[in-house]
RNA sequence: AGGCGCGUAGCUCAGUUGGUUAGAGCGCUACCUUGACAUGGUAGAGGUCGUUGGUUCGACUCCAAUCGCGCCUACCA
C-alpha cells in the first residue's frame, strides 16, 4: 500500500479508478440483485462537447445510481448518444465549407458517408469527458440513436403509427428554415423581441373612392395578399365589406372581409392584410374565408406563395401569368422589403412609419428567421397521444420533482399542435414511405415489405421519401428502443419502466412529454416513474453560460485546472463575433489571474451536489468548489491520521473471516466513542432521507457537517487522550480504534455516491483494517458495498448529552481564553462552582478530555459555598467554571464580557418573561410550548443571577 | 397577456406541517506554524428575513397587496 502523501492529489488516483471499475465491468448490471433500478441517460449530442450542464446532469444521476447499486439493486444506467440530426449536419456542412464544398456536391450518400466518420472521430469525446466525471455508465450496452437496432425501433413506430392514422402527410404552413432548407417543429422556434418598423400602406378602393390602410411589420408579402380584413363590428369600415381593393404594385383585386376573430378594431388601423401563405394567423383566417367567392376565384384560391425555398422572391409558374411582378423576382425577402417600401412611397401609397418592437421568429440552430412556408411535410396526430401521457400525470402514475411543474406539462400538453416531423436534411432516420409515378404513398418497414403488402412487382418503379425523421422523434423512443424493442428482451422486461428521468426544464416539451407518449403508446406503461426536473448551471454573476458571452467553464478544467493563457485562448477562438474578444479576454483575465487551479473530480461533485436545492438554477461559485477541494483533503488527512494510529494496531476486529460481528477481544468504549457512534447513524439516516427525496444539497450538508465539524473537529481531537496515553488501558485503546477506523469506513461508504474517487482509495486502505473486506483479496470496491443502514441501537442520546457538558466545558474555556487573550496553549487552572453530583463526576471521568483539549492544569471542586477567588466564567448547565484572575485575567476585559454576555441574556429573559406574561399565549398556545419558554426562562434566570453575582465580585476589587 | 419561480449576512445558499438567541460555506477581524490537515486550528464581528397590510397568543414560514428580478408559454397584424 502506497503511502499517503500530506496533500490530497486528485490527479493520482481518478483516471486509475475508473479505468479499473469499466475492466472490471462493475457499470453492467449485477444479476443478484433483487429490486431493480434504472436511469437513462438524457443521450448527449454525439458531436457535442461537455458543459457544466452535462456535469451537474450527470453527477446527479451518477449519485443516484450509485446509492442504489450499493443498496444492492440490479442497477443499469443506460449508455448512449443521440445523433442530433440538424445540429451535427451543420458541424460537417461547415467542414464542408472550408472546402469551398456544399452537400449537394458530395451527393447524399457520400455526404452521410462523411458524416459517420466525423461521427467516428469525435463521438468518443463526450464519453470521455462522461467516464472524467466518474460516471457508472453501462457502456458495454451504449447505445446510438441511428444504430441498427434504435434504427428498426423507428420504423416500427412509424409504420404502426401510421397504419393507425396517427401520422399522415399534408401540405400545411410549417416554420421554414430558409437557410437550412427544412421544415422545423414550433418548439425549434425561438421568438425574441427586436426593433423593427411598422409601414402603413394605402390600398386603394376600387370603386375610387379613397383607400384603406393598412399596417404591417413585413410589407415584402404584400405581393401574396388575398384580401384585407375588418372587424364587422367596426364602425368605420362595417359597410366596406365585400367591396374590392386594389392590391398597389400588383395590379390585383382583393377583396374586404369581415374577421371578427382575428381583427382587433383598437389595434393599428384596424385592417389586417392577410397573406395565408406567409403567416400562420392569416392562414387560419383564409382557412374560414376560402370559401368565400372573392377569396377562392384568387389565383391558387388566394393561398399565394411568393416565396423560393431561400426566402427570396419566386418566380411565376407558366401558367400564372403576372402573378408575381417581375420587378421582384429573385429578390431576397429583404431586398424586396425595401424595393417594395420605395415603390410604394413614390405611388404616394406610403402613409407613414412607426418604430415597432416585435417578436422575430428564429431557427433555434441556425438562427435565420423562420418564414412560415406551404410545404408537404408528415405530422404526428398528437392529441389522441397527449391524452394518456396527461392522465399519467393527473394519476400520479409519474410524479415530476419538484412538484409544479406538472403544471408547465400540462399547459403544454393540453395546447399541444400536431408534431411535424419530416426534416429535409439528410443526417437521420430516412422516412420508411415510398411514392410510385402517380404520387401513390406507401408506408412500411422496408421497400420490400411495401411491394409484397401492395402486391407490386419489382421492377414497378418506387423511390422512397427522401426526407428524414425529427431527431426527437428517435429521442423519444429512447427509454424503450436502448433496452431491445420491439424485441422483448430481459433487459426491457427488467428495466421498464425505468425509475427516474433525471433533466433540465429546457428538455420537457422536447422530449419529457414525448418519452411519455410514446412510451404509453408502445409499451401500455409509462416510461418513468418519476422525472427530477433540475436547474441551470449559471456563471456566478447568474449570467447563462454562453461562448458569446464568454463565461463559459468547462467541467474538465475545473477538474484538471487550466492556465491563464490556454483559458483565454479556449475562449476567444473559433467566435461567432470577434469582435468581442477583447472583451472576454479582459473580463477573463480579471477574473481568473492565475488560472483555474485543479480541484479534481469529486470536489466539482460535491459541489454540484451541495449547489442542488430544487427547483432553483445553481450559480457556480469558485469560493464553493474551492471549499470542497479541501473538504478532500480534510477527509483525505483525518485518514492520514486514523491510518498512522490503525495501521499494525490492534483494533478490534478480528472476527472479518468469520463473520462473527462481536469482537473477539474485550475492548471498552469512552463516552466520545458512543457519542460519534451515534451521531453516525443519525448521519446515515439523514443522507439515506436526502438521496431518497432527491436533496441532494442536504446529503452534502450533513456529510461535510458530520465529516468536519464531528468527526474531525471533536473525535480525533477526543481519540488522542486516549491513545496517546500511557495509563489508558489496552482495551479502551482497542476500543477507540475500532471505533475510529470503524466509523470512518462507514462514512466513506456514505460518501462514495457523491464523490466516487477518494472514497474508494481511502477505502481501500482502511476496509482490510476495519475488518470489513480480507487485505489479500484485491478485487473488491467500494462500489458494490452496501449502503450504511442506521443501526437504531447505537444511538446514544446519554452519550450524546454527557459528550454536549464535555464540549460545552470545552467552548466555554476556549472562549474566554480567545476573548482574554491568552494563549490557548496555556494550560490554565480551572475552579468548578455550583457543582452537582453529576458535573463532578463528569468533570473526574473526563479529565483527560479536558485537559487535552481545553488545556486545563488543574480542575478543582470547590465546596458548596465557596465562589472561589476573582475569575472569569464560563457556565456549562449551572455548573460555574473558574479562571482565576491572578496573573491571567484583564479585570476590565472580564467585566466587559461578562456585561455582554449578561446583556444577552437580559434581553432574552425579558423576551421570554413577556411572553409568559402574555394570558393570551399562556391559554391558547399548547401546554408544551409554554412549558419550554417557563424551562428557558428558568434556565436564563438563574444564569444571570450566577453572572451577576460575579460581575459585582469583580467589580470590588 | 397568461403561467411558474426567486428576493434571508458583503457574496453563494439552507431554513419541509407557524413555536430556542434565523443557520452553513466563502470573505472579513484577532490570535495560533500544538506531532492528520495552513487546502489547517481557536475565538469573533456581521441579518428589523424586499415593502406594506392581514390572520394568529406567536409569522422568515400562512393570506392579500405591492416593488424588484428571472424564466416559460402565447401573442396585435
Amino acid at each position: 500500500m502506497r503511502s499517503m502523501e500530506k496533500t490530497y492529489d486528485p490527479h493520482a488516483i481518478e483516471q486509475r479508478w475508473y479505468q479499473t471499475w469499466e475492466e472490471r465491468g462493475y457499470f453492467t448490471p449485477s444479476q443478484t440483485g433483487d429490486a431493480n433500478y434504472c436511469i437513462m441517460i438524457p443521450p448527449p449530442n454525439v458531436t457535442g462537447t461537455l458543459h457544466m450542464g452535462h456535469g451537474f446532469n450527470n453527477t446527479i444521476m451518477d449519485t443516484l445510481i450509485r446509492y442504489h447499486r450499493m443498496k444492492g439493486e440490479k442497477t443499469l444506467w443506460q449508455a448512449g448518444m443521440d445523433h442530433a440530426g440538424i445540429a451535427t449536419q451543420m458541424v460537417v456542412e461547415r467542414q464542408l465549407e472550408a472546402e469551398n464544398k456544399k452537400r449537394h456536391d458530395l451527393g447524399r450518400e457520400k455526404f452521410i458517408e462523411r458524416i459517420w466518420e466525423w461521427k467516428a472521430e469525435s463521438g468518443g469525446n463526450i464519453t470521455r469527458q462522461l467516464r472524467r466525471l466518474g460516471s457508472s455508465l453501462d457502456w458495454q450496452h451504449e447505445r446510438f440513436t441511428m444504430d441498427d437496432g434504435l434504427s428498426e425501433a423507428v420504423k416500427e413506430v412509424f409504420v404502426r403509427l401510421y397504419e393507425e392514422g396517427l401520422i399522415y402527410r399534408g401540405k400545411r404552413l410549417v416554420n421554414w428554415d430558409p437557410q437550412l432548407h427544412t421544415a422545423v417543429s414550433d418548439l425549434e422556434v425561438l421568438s425574441e423581441e427586436e426593433y423593427g418598423h411598422m409601414w402603413h400602406m394605402r390600398y386603394p378602393l376600387s370603386n375610387g373612392k379613397g383607400h384603406l390602410v393598412v399596417a404591417t411589420t413585413r410589407p415584402e408579402t404584400m405581393l401574396g395578399d388575398c384580401a384585407v380584413a375588418v372587424n364587422p363590428t367596426d364602425e368605420r369600415y362595417k359597410h366596406m365589406i365585400g367591396e374590392l381593393l386594389e392590391l398597389p404594385l400588383t395590379g390585383r383585386r382583393i377583396p374586404i372581409i369581415a374577421d371578427e376573430e382575428h381583427v382587433d378594431p383598437e389595434f393599428g388601423t384596424g385592417c389586417v392584410k392577410i397573406t395565408p401563405a406567409h403567416d400562420f394567423n392569416d392562414y387560419a383566417v383564409w382557412q374560414r374565408h376560402r370559401d368565400e367567392v372573392t377569396v377562392s376565384e384568387q389565383a391558387h384560391g388566394g393561398l399565394i406563395n411568393i416565396f423560393t425555398i431561400d426566402a427570396a422572391v419566386r418566380a411565376n409558374d407558366e401558367d400564372e401569368g403576372k402573378l408575381i411582378p417581375e420587378k421582384y423576382i429573385g429578390m431576397d425577402r429583404y431586398d424586396a422589403r425595401k424595393q417594395i417600401v420605395a415603390d410604394l412611397e413614390e405611388q404616394g401609397l406610403l402613409e407613414k412609419i412607426d418604430d415597432h418592437k416585435l417578436m422575430v421568429p428564429r431557427g433555434d440552430r441556425s438562427g435565420a428567421v423562420i418564414e412560415p412556408f406551404l410545404t408537404d411535410q408528415w405530422y404526428v396526430k398528437i392529441a389522441p397521444l397527449a391524452k394518456p401521457a396527461i392522465e399519467a400525470v393527473e394519476s400520479g402514475r409519474i410524479r415530476f420533482v419538484p412538484d409544479n411543474w406538472k403544471n408547465t406539462y400540462y399547459e403544454w400538453m393540453r395546447n399541444i399542435q400536431d408534431w411535424c416531423i419530416s426534416r429535409q436534411i439528410w443526417w437521420g432516420h430516412r422516412i420508411p414511405a415510398w411514392y410510385d409515378d402517380q404520387g401513390n404513398v406507401y408506408v412500411g418497414r422496408t421497400e420490400k415489405e411495401v411491394r409484397s403488402k401492395h402486391d407490386l412487382d419489382d421492377d414497378y418503379p418506387l423511390r422512397q421519401d427522401e426526407d428524414v425523421l425529427d431527431t426527437w422523434f428517435s429521442s423519444a423512443l429512447w427509454p424503450f428502443s436502448t433496452l431491445g424493442w420491439p424485441e422483448q428482451t430481459e433487459r426491457l422486461k427488467d428495466f421498464y419502466p425505468t425509475n427516474v428521468l433525471v433533466t433540465g426544464f429546457d428538455i420537457i416539451f422536447f422530449w419529457v412529454a414525448r418519452m411519455i407518449m410514446m412510451g404509453i403508446k408502445f409499451m401500455d406503461e409509462v416510461p418513468f416513474k418519476e422525472v427530477y426536473v433540475h436547474g441551470l448551471v449559471r456563471d456566478s454573476h447568474g449570467n447563462k453560460m454562453s461562448k458569446s458571452k464568454g463565461n463559459v467553464l468547462d467541467p474538465i478544467d475545473l477538474i484538471d485546472g487550466i492556465e491563464l493563457e490556454k483559458l483565454v485562448e479556449k475562449r476567444t477562438s473559433g467566435m461567432m463575433q470577434p469582435q468581442l474578444a477583447k472583451k472576454i479576454e479582459k473580463q477573463t483575465r480579471k477574473e481568473f489571474p492565475n488560472g483555474i487551479p485543479s480541484f479534481g473530480t469529486d470536489a466539482q461533485r460535491f459541489t454540484f451536489a451541495a449547489l442542488a436545492a430544487t427547483g432553483r438554477d445553481i450559480k457556480f461559485d469558485m469560493g464553493r468548489i474551492e471549499g470542497y477541494r479541501n473538504f478532500c483533503n480534510k477527509l483525505w488527512n483525518a485518514t492520514r491520521y486514523v491510518m498512522m494510529n490503525v495501521e499494525d494496531q490492534d483494533c478490534g476486529v478480528g472476527e472479518a473471516k468469520t463473520g462473527h460481528s462481536e469482537p473477539t477481544l474485550t475492548l471498552e468504549r469512552s463516552a466520545a466513542d458512543y457519542w460519534i457512534l451515534s451521531r453516525l447513524q443519525k448521519t446515515k439516516q439523514a443522507v439515506a432521507e436526502a438521496i431518497e427525496s432527491y436533496r441532494f444539497d442536504h446529503a452534502a450538508q450533513a456529510i461535510y457537517e458530520f465529516t468536519w465539524n464531528e468527526y474531525c473537529d471533536w473525535y480525533l481531537e477526543l481519540c488522542k487522550p486516549v491513545l496517546n496515553n500511557d495509563e489508558a488501558s489496552e482495551a479502551a485503546k482497542r476500543g477507540t480504534r475500532r471505533t475510529l477506523v470503524r466509523v470512518l469506513e462507514n462514512l466513506l461508504r456514505l460518501t462514495h455516491p457523491i464523490m466516487p474517487f477518494i472514497t474508494e482509495e481511502i477505502w481501500q486502505r482502511v476496509a482490510p483494517i476495519a475488518g470489513v473486506t480480507d487485505a489479500a483479496r484485491d478485487d473488491v470496491t467500494i462500489m458494490n458495498q452496501p449502503f450504511p443502514i442506521q443501526r437504531k441501537a447505537l444511538i446514544n442520546e446519554a452519550a450524546e448529552t454527557e459528550m454536549a457538558w464535555v464540549m460545552q466545558f470545552i467552548l466555554g474555556i476556549r472562549k474566554i481564553k480567545g476573548e482574554m487573550n491568552i494563549s490557548p496553549g496555556k494550560p490554565v487552572p480551572v475552579l468548578l462552582a455550583n457543582t452537582d453530583d453529576s458535573d463532578k463526576a463528569l468533570a473526574e471521568k473526563h479529565r483527560p478530555f479536558l485537559d487535552f483539549l481545553a488545556r486545563t492544569e488543574s480542575i478543582e471542586v470547590l465546596s458548596p459555598h465557596d465562589q472561589g477567588p476573582e475569575s472569569a466564567t464560563a457556565l456549562v448547565g449551572e455548573m460555574k467554571v473558574l479562571i482565576p484572575l491572578a496573573g491571567l485575567i484583564d479585570k476590565e476585559a472580564e467585566i466587559k464580557r461578562l456585561q455582554k454576555e449578561i446583556g444577552r441574556l437580559q434581553s432574552d429573559a425579558d423576551r421570554t418573561e413577556n411572553k409568559l406574561g402574555n394570558s393570551k399565549f399562556v391559554d391558547k398556545a399548547p401546554e408544551a410550548v409554554v412549558q419550554k419558554e417557563r424551562d428557558k426562562l428558568a434556565e436564563a434566570l438563574k444564569a444571570l443571577q450566577s453572572l451577576k453575582a460575579q460581575l459585582e465580585k469583580i467589580q470590588q476589587l
